[in-house]
DNA sequence: ATATGAATATGATCATGATCATATAAGTGT
DNA sequence: ACACTTATATGATCATGATCATATTCATAT
């Protein structure tokens, strides 16, 4: 069970600088809730109605969904921003959120979540974030229909790092499972790449060439 | 070029009978106008500033988008509904949107649709159906990282059949595209779990066995 | 300083599915 | 009724990546 806390931190200097959060409208400010979770423990599970949107602050949640052969897929990997944020009309969750380590957390109340619709601006806001995420979304399901890691990787270099800018990334291990391949098909078909001239390796910075 | 049209429909009847269309206020509803397209024609291309939202009534739009190296990817394959609604607070459209064969359109002005929020049930409505289209692509995400063709056909026949029920779909080659294995794949895994008695055929219609 | 674990990296083997070929059934148009 | 196309289906071969093993580097804790 999470642990509803006060004054740990301080909200409104955190919400000024935080760009998503930035955008909430003063009322729904106030009403805010602070979580702590410890690792492994569950900030909520599936089929349990939905009663607060959380945003996570720091630390890491797993978004896990069991199939009925008992195989458990990880359906998101949330390091920071809303947690499920897709769940706000539904009636209950569709998968099990957990902390993968000590996690903060801000959790803000549904109802007031959706009479802040009112507020034309804040709903711009919600409405392009949810159509960025479609969109992002979007271009992963294209990227995992590509066959060989290799288009995958290119594809991603190209969709992700805006003007062949370098991409870096939290870990080659996180990237690969970005990329539906192992780790070891990742860094071997990115030694390929830097043979053939197509991309440019530096530390954890990976960029396409010049052409 | 998209032709802009006139009196070829009774919107007001197609209206209230469509299950998404329903939901729009009649402020809307009066700005509509309709489009016709040939096959093979754009609806609009990438880089161009989107004016519409479109609403596919019948007809067939893919929404692709070119690869720097110069392949091109189907993004999306709409039969039915609204295309690209992502792209409504986005300065440019970032993909193509072409006609597979003769499609009929209905194109609502896009500042009218943002005024049209101020309505909470179709403000509601909207940011649902975004919701619903992010927690679907996540499951096709999750699907994609499955490895191997049978785990991902079972995944689908667990998420896309409520409770086990049978699941058509267009054809079996557009099944193994959403899979993203190829239509010889995805027989031979049919006939497989056929075999070892997981799954059951009939005819186009495919479900797990009660176990 | 040293132990521990994780990320990085590469090698070897094997399973899976992509590809190409071919055949039949089904649907469409003339 | 016919040609023509597409979907369905299965066989054979081959490329790719999954898996398992192993080694090194790096970070962290004790």
């Amino acid at each position: 069970m999470p642990i509803f806390q006060k004054d740990l931190l301080n909200i409104a200097y955190l919400v000024k600088q935080d760009k998503q959060l930035s955008h909430l409208p003063d009322a729904i400010i106030n009403q805010v809730k602070q979580v702590s979770l410890k690792g492994q423990q569950n900030l909520f599970t599936k089929g349990a109605p939905p009663e607060f949107l959380f945003y996570l602050i720091s630390g890491c949640i797993n978004l896990t969904r069991c199939s009925e052969s008992g195989i458990s897929c990880t359906l998101q990997h949330v390091q920071r921003g809303f947690i499920s944020e897709a769940s706000l009309f539904a009636s209950v969750y569709h998968c099990n959120a957990t902390a993968q380590i000590d996690s903060l957390l801000l959790a803000f109340p549904i109802n007031s979540m959706l009479t802040a619709f009112d507020d034309a601006v804040f709903r711009n806001f919600w409405i392009q974030s949810l159509s960025h995420e479609v969109r992002r979304l979007r271009t992963q399901v294209e990227r995992l229909s590509l066959k060989t890691a290799t288009e995958r990787i290119l594809h991603y270099l190209e969709s992700e790092g805006e003007y062949n800018r370098a991409v870096s990334h939290k870990s080659k291990k996180d990237w690969a499972s970005e990329l539906g391949i192992t780790h070891e098909a990742l860094y071997r078909s990115l030694s390929e790449l830097v043979q053939s001239g197509s991309i440019v390796c530096m530390r954890d910075l990976v960029r396409l060439s010049e052409s």
